[in-house]
RNA sequence: GGGCGGUUAGCUCAGUGGUAGAGCGUCUCGUUUACACCGAGAGGGUCGGGGGUUCGAAACCCUCACCGCCCACCA
């Protein structure tokens, strides 16, 4: 074994350590493996994407979940890759080139824009994949994939045209969610709603028939007022019964306009007068069909307002018409009053401008399977950790509507539809919304329709997330699928809930990727983990305007990959949120050192030996009782494993190892290690050998590079501890009776030290305690007691007097007192207190063993266990009162 | 409007029926031959409020408050 440096240096282990996995090839998942398999598809970042805090806790779970299966000796496949991310990398590309070389993407037409984000793709993307080889990721990168791979791009066209083909795709003018500053529809899930600070206009529109029956409505929108082209009140509305079927003059742009009743009007909000706007909100839309009123669009897609009958409004962008509206109605007196008003507003998820509804033609998909899907994770074939999910996943799908699929930006998969030219690819609003109407004039297929017509390409591109729900399956070839597919686990944020993981399974289950028929072979995976979103201190989102999210590279640079891992999964709770606070990564780095240093000590006297084993005749009673704790962390690391818990695994370990091993067991074993007595050293050190090869293989998953590096060093095992199994518990026995002595030791230390500060004796000054007691199990350990007390001796004797005055502790194993000079009213003070603290605990034990019903109901180890704490505290007491009295 | 989380020490969080915990921060002592990225000790909490169940509640039930998410076409 070679010598251990006198500190960890992460920048030269990490590096060395993941060039060697890399050139070995451990991490290339091998299909033809007898192995079992286990797998794991990696969520794609954006192509434009940079390593954050989230991929970092994402991606750390990832490597411990492939990196514990590999340890166990499974076939591991975790398959990284990256997203094209249609509407996000075009904004991206977009933003570059403006700032860059001031065009945008209609300077350069379609074709161009693209060769560009091509060249912007291969010189700035993909970034995130180097910064994942930075954190350890033991992904096979042979096996990369992109959303834009040929054969990729391939496989989500079949699915279109196989879905069209099935009647689930269609092509239909519908209301949409229409991003003006993108200038694309989007499906529901992009949009979010958040509350706006608005006014609430109450405009006149005057009556027709009697200009005395005016009616007054209250809108948001008094921009749309020319699109208008009815005004609605609820049927059972007194107020206006008589006017229903009469007409109104519409402002602005004057014209008459029907006065219409139905019941989706509430008449208790405003004037209970809605104006009926078909062409730019959804309801209206619906009251437009329902009523066959025409529809008036006054917006361009770019959000300016498109009405040349109105000059004061053309052209103008929707939020300044909204004033410059306000202000014509003003001075036509029709603006009756405005109050201010809180309504929520749609925005994009991607630019995060305000959505229009907005009435236009675009493909859609009806959802196969949704029953099914909804069936699996209720009866648990995909379980959901934490469990709650299956809530939130339940009611999307109980409520599931019809994806619009098409997106109108230039990057992205090209819609395999074919229009004939000349026939017009849109159609007047008028027509009939039933697909079929206009399956004639358009062609779905892969390549253009044979007989070579003129035909041209429908221009849209497909929804990203078309082709990410692919992604379990479509990143494989067929016999990766046989052995790879259904894929382990997906671990993914919460957010994306309907975005990905409810439309994987549904592919899942409409594709049958799998390797039979059977539902359980074709879900795309058994388990999910959501894991939780990172905040910051003050519980706010990270995010590149406020400046609080940082760099996870800077992060491994000072704190190394494995503090960085160890850290964050130790502040993890599953399922929730996570407060991010770099103390908590530098404490990952503390626990590195702390690993590190102790693994140097051990190695300081003498080689360890490749398979350890212990001997059970030589053992101290400190080394069993590390040993049982090592034992009990194993198997509270094995459950918490089976429930997801990694920051309970995390914390485990590190309570294990600091506590158990290096504060108690190693300061004890010193004695042994010093005595010159070769056979007790030897056995100590086995001993630290097993317990060291255990924690090293426990945290492995966790921080690889570290424990890679210190297994090699020791030369445990034969290879890489990558494939070493996990440790299983170690054969010891200590029985109740030692684990009392031990504890009771244990106890006595800690009395002994509270006394010797008390008492002002400096910690590296030697001192003599006594124990007042007949204890002969205590009187063997004398030495190892006395060195971690720090004390000159150790007495035991039962006869011992003090002087008065003299430091005394109670404790499980005796009177322990500490032969020092010192102050006599301070100790007086010091006994009065610990002498009160022990009444009250008296106290309280002896009321409940007087409760007659406690002594009757509660189980009787738990009132024997009171019973005994009766006794200990009124001994102890009476022992302190005693020194008191002497005092 | 509906749903889901959360509220425990100054901070970040464990703790699902039996003596309230950890780390950090604070204060005191210490460079005692693994580790000052360390060791030892101390102080610090009416477990968000109020009811209830129970011999016993931080935990189970009800209710309220506050914080955070998600869903929903009230203009």
């Amino acid at each position: 074994m070679s010598e251990l440096s006198k500190t960890y240096d992460p920048k030269s282990v990490e590096p060395k350590w993941y060039q060697r996995w890399i050139e070995n090839d451990d991490f290339q998942a091998n299909p033809k493996s007898s192995k079992p398999p286990f797998s794991i598809v990696m969520p794609p970042p954006n192509i434009t994407g940079v390593l954050t805090l989230g991929h970092v806790l994402n991606n750390t779970i990832q490597d411990i979940l492939a990196r514990r299966a590999r340890m166990q000796g499974k076939e591991v496949l975790w398959l990284p890759g990256m997203d094209h991310a249609g509407i996000g990398t075009q904004t991206a590309v977009e933003k570059w080139l403006r700032k860059n070389e001031g065009v945008t993407r209609h300077d350069l037409g379609r074709e161009k824009f693209l060769e560009r984000v091509l060249e912007w793709q291969d010189k700035h993307g993909g970034i995130i994949i180097q910064q994942l080889k930075r954190l350890g990721a033991s992904c096979d990168w042979s096996r990369q994939r992109y959303t834009f791979d040929d054969a990729y791009i391939h496989a989500v066209q079949k699915v279109f045209v196989d879905l069209f083909q099935k009647g689930l795709i269609y092509r239909g003018r519908r209301m949409i969610n229409w991003d003006p500053a993108a200038q694309t529809a989007l499906s529901d899930e992009e949009v979010v709603s958040k509350p706006q600070k608005g006014t609430l206009y109450y405009v006149r529109y005057e009556g027709v028939e009697d200009r005395r029956h005016s009616l007054e409505v209250a809108t948001t929108r008094p921009e749309t007022i020319m699109a208008d082209t009815a005004v609605a009140v609820h049927p059972g509305d007194e107020r206006y019964a008589g006017l229903i079927g009469k007409h109104v003059w519409r402002p602005l742009v004057r014209e008459k306009i029907p006065i219409i009743a139905d019941e989706a009007i509430d008449p208790k909000f405003g004037t209970g007068v809605l104006k009926v706007t078909p062409a730019h909100d959804k309801v209206d839309f619906e009251l437009g069909q329902r009523h066959h009123l025409p529809v008036i669009d006054v917006l361009h897609p770019d959000g300016r307002i498109n009405c040349p009958a109105l000059p004061d409004l053309d052209k103008l962008d929707r939020f300044e018409a909204r004033k410059k509206a306000a202000e014509l109605l003003e001075e036509s007196g029709l603006l009756v009053k405005t109050e201010p008003y809180e309504n929520n507003i749609g925005f994009s998820d991607r630019s995060e401008a305000a959505i229009e509804p907005r009435l236009s033609e675009q493909w859609f998909l009806r959802y196969p399977k949704t029953e099914q899907a909804l069936a699996i994770v209720r009866e648990h074939l995909i379980r959901f950790f934490p469990g709650h999910w299956e809530k939130v996943y339940g009611r999307w799908l109980e409520n599931i509507q019809d994806w619009c699929i098409s997106r109108q930006v230039w990057w992205g998969h090209r819609i395999p539809a074919w229009h004939k030219v000349g026939q017009a690819s849109r159609l007047p609003i008028t027509e009939d919304r039933k697909p079929e109407a206009r399956a004639t004039e358009i062609y779905v297929g892969i390549e253009p329709p044979p007989d070579s017509g003129n035909w041209t390409q429908d221009p849209d591109t497909l929804d990203t997330w078309f082709s990410s729900w692919l992604w379990a399956y479509e990143t494989m070839d067929q016999e990766t699928r046989n052995k790879f597919y259904p894929t382990s686990a997906l671990v993914t944020g919460p957010d994306i809930i309907f975005f990905w993981v409810a439309r994987m399974i549904i592919a899942g289950l409409e594709f049958t990727p799998g390797k039979s028929d059977r539902i359980e072979d074709n879900i795309p995976f058994r388990d999910v983990f959501f894991t939780g979103l990172i905040r910051d201190k003050q519980g706010r989102k990270m995010s590149k305007s406020l400046g609080n999210s940082p760099d996870p590279l800077e992060l491994i640079d000072s704190y190394g990959a494995d503090g960085v891992r160890f850290g964050l999964m130790r502040i993890a709770p599953s399922g929730q949120d996570i407060r991010f606070d770099e103390k908590q990564i530098e404490e990952g780095r503390n626990f590195a050192t702390k690993l590190w240093n102790a693994a140097r000590f051990r190695q300081m006297h003498g080689p360890s030996t490749r398979v350890p084993r212990i001997d059970d005749q030589t053992l101290s009673i400190y080394a069993v009782e590390m040993l049982a704790r090592l034992n009990e962390t194993i198997d509270d690391v094995e459950a918490a494993y089976g429930e997801y818990q990694f920051n309970v695994v995390a914390q485990r370990l590190y309570d294990f190892f600091w506590n158990d091993y290096c504060d108690w067991f190693v300061e004890a074993a010193k004695s042994d290690i010093f005595s010159g007595d070769e056979a007790k050293k030897n056995s100590t050190l086995a001993v630290m050998d097993v317990a060291l090869s255990a924690v090293l293989r426990l945290l492995h998953p966790f921080m690889p590079h570290l424990t890679e590096e210190l297994w090699s060093k020791f030369g445990f095992g034969e290879g890489s501890i990558q494939f070493e199994a996990p440790p299983r518990r170690i054969d010891v026995d200590p029985g109740n009776n030692q684990r009392q002595i031990v504890s009771a030791i244990y106890q006595m230390i800690e009395a002994g030290r509270n006394l010797r500060s008390e008492s002002h004796i400096a910690s590296n000054q030697k001192a003599k305690f006594v124990l007042r007691a007949d204890a002969p199990q205590i009187r063997k350990e004398q030495e190892t007691i006395a060195r971690l007390l720090n004390a000159s001796e150790l007495v035991v004797d039962a006869g011992f007097t003090a002087d008065a005055g003299t430091p005394v502790a109670a404790t499980p194993a005796g009177e322990l007192l500490l032969i020092a000079e010192v102050d006599r009213a301070a100790e007086r003070e010091r006994l009065d207190k610990e002498i009160a603290k022990l009444e009250s605990e008296l106290r309280t034990v002896k009321a409940k063993l007087e409760n007659k019903s406690f002594v009757d109901r509660a189980p009787g180890a738990v009132v024997e266990e009171h019973r005994e704490r009766q006794r200990n505290f009124a001994e102890q007491l009476a022992k302190l009162t005693q020194a008191r009295e002497r005092l």
